[in-house]
RNA sequence: GCAGGAGUAGCUUAAUGGCUAAGAGCACUAGGUUUGGGACCUAGGGGGUGUCAGUUCGAGUCUGACUUCUUGCACCA
């Protein structure tokens, strides 16, 4: 058991999670505020998302390019909404030199080495991209111009939290052209599906998908989509979002194209995003007081076999046919040799670090012609025959992938309640948490007036939501349709 | 950013302002004995207490600034 290491979900759910990071080996701190080394556990595990969706994204037709990590201040200045959504927190670079301290040790800023423009370090990256795009596109045929970076941004955030809000993060950012309004709409909502299946069918993470409203949309967006989670203390985390930037950023740049009546247009625009955020919404999904769980598909080692009490030449030769089997099958899988170590620190170790698939090997098992096989999940044991183990484990691992979904959607079903008075809604919000749907008057006074007396935010209009004549919780005014409130991250 | 709390070895932590030996457990190294859920024995190595300055005969213990973490508030993708 590991809760000796971390502190129990129940005692303290953030101390819990920092452990499990921490323990996990997922991340650690850096010597500067906000900032995170990602060790390279955590970093398989956010390379195996990476691939996955830069492999989705490429088979919905986008490339992938590289734009700087600087940007001229003057660019943020340009989309209105957009400079006022990101200026607070832009770190900016004003000097490209250091000299020795004149006055003592170390180094100091070269006063004379002050840049003509000052260059703020990206927060994302939409101004320096419609800048290149306007020389990228001249005609209706240079459009869809469909790309994708992955890169690093920063923003100056107040408060951090290792992957969920930290002052640097990776993430990908599409941006994408067309030369209609409805195809990059339609981009957009594409988008937003891809991520709401990546969420699910790889990360076991269930997402509703819904629009924001005005008041939590992104900087300079018509409209942001996005898919929301929900974690395991009742608070939601945005953790994807697709926007629909109209021509905003178009008239911004002054990117217009030639359509095909020979007529002057500005382009139509979207972008869209993930960060490693998602991991921190992968561990809240699934994570219990043992450590770690994941999901098969995003686990670095997916199979370990520990040989008990240690290896030798009767258990190898079982471990090592093993191996082979599944590795044959694409599963990722390590036969743990080291001498050194017992198997009950083992089994502690690969616990914590949520390996979904356990397998012992003993003298007695071999004789038995049967292994021990406990799945991080449900930490059943059973003992299945080594006939046909191979095929059995990957049924095992499919099963998990499953369950961890099936878990996650029971889980939100319980945490997500109907309410019609705002009696009622600060009752749930107090007592359970999670998502709450209520009625809402559509004005961002309410929302703001909501979230003042309550901490609780809209997530997101529900993409699938009823139409259902209602009235709002706090004005009583007259709702079209049900909205999903949540405390969030 | 504001208000509280905290920073001692890789981790968890001990030490009324006082003998320049800052103590331990885990981890690490060597050897040995063990081995079906975090083994045990013996012998080792590692820290000058987040940083800087100050008070003091004397600072891990007190003061100030800075820094990082953390809780709450504010702010915010």
């Amino acid at each position: 058991m590991a809760k000796d290491i971390i502190t129990e979900r129940s005692e303290d759910y953030s101390a819990w999670y920092n452990g499990i990071v921490k323990h996990a080996g997922l991340a650690e701190n850096s010597p500067v505020k906000g900032c995170m080394i990602i060790k390279p556990y955590g970093f398989a595990i956010w390379e195996k998302m990476r691939d996955q969706l830069d492999k989705m994204f490429k088979e919905t037709g986008h490339v992938n390019a590289y734009f700087p990590l600087f940007i001229p201040k003057s660019f943020l200045s340009k989309e209105a909404d957009h400079v006022e959504g990101f200026a607070m927190e832009c770190v900016v670079v004003t000097h490209h030199r250091l000299m020795k301290n004149p006055d003592g040790d170390g180094v100091v800023v070269d006063p004379t080495a002050k840049l003509e423009e000052e260059l703020v370090v990206r927060p994302t990256s939409e101004t320096i991209i419609w800048d290149t795009y306007r020389n990228w596109i001249q005609s209706y045929r240079d459009l869809p111009l469909l790309i994708n970076q992955w890169a690093n941004v920063v923003r100056w955030e107040m408060k951090t939290r290792a992957f969920l809000r930290t002052a640097e993060f990776l993430w990908q950012e599409g941006h994408t052209a067309h030369s209609t309004q409805q195809e990059a709409e339609e981009e957009t909502r594409m988008i937003l599906d891809l991520y709401a299946q990546f969420a699910e069918e790889w990360m076991a993470m269930p997402v509703v998908k819904g629009v924001k409203t005005i008041n939590e949309r992104f900087a300079g967006a018509v409209d942001t989509y996005t898919i929301e989670a929900l974690m395991q203390d009742g608070k939601a985390l945005q953790s994807g979002t697709s926007h629909f930037l109209g021509q905003n950023f178009a008239k911004a740049f002054d990117v217009r194209f030639l359509n095909e009546n020979n007529k002057e247009e500005f382009v139509w625009a979207t972008s869209w995003g993930v960060s490693t955020r998602l991991m921190g919404g992968l561990i809240m999904t699934h994570s219990d007081d043992d450590g770690l769980v994941l999901p098969p598909k995003l686990a670095p080692i997916q199979v370990v076999i520990v040989p008990i009490p240690k290896p030798n030449e009767v258990i190898n030769e079982a471990a090592d046919k093993l191996v082979k089997e599944l590795r044959a099958k694409g599963i990722s899988v390590k036969y743990d040799t080291d001498k050194k170590k017992r198997p009950g620190f083992k089994f502690n170790e690969y616990e914590l670090k949520g390996v979904p698939v356990r397998i012992g090997i003993g003298k007695r098992d071999l004789e038995k012609n049967i292994v021990e096989l406990k799945r991080r999940d449900t930490m059943e044991v059973s003992q299945p025959s080594l006939d046909g183990l191979a095929d059995h484990i990957e049924q095992v691992l499919e099963d998990i992938q499953k369950n961890l979904l099936t878990r996650a959607k029971n889980f939100r079903s319980e945490k997500t309640t109907v309410v019609d008075t705002f009696d009622e809604f600060k009752e749930v919000l107090e007592t359970k948490g999670g998502f709450i749907s209520a009625h809402w008057d559509g004005t961002t006074e309410t929302e703001l007036k909501i979230k003042e007396l309550t901490k609780a935010t809209i997530r997101c209009l529900p993409l699938d939501a009823q139409e259902e004549e209602g009235s709002c919780i706090l004005t009583g005014k007259p709702s079209r349709q049900r909205v999903l409130f949540a405390k969030a991250y």
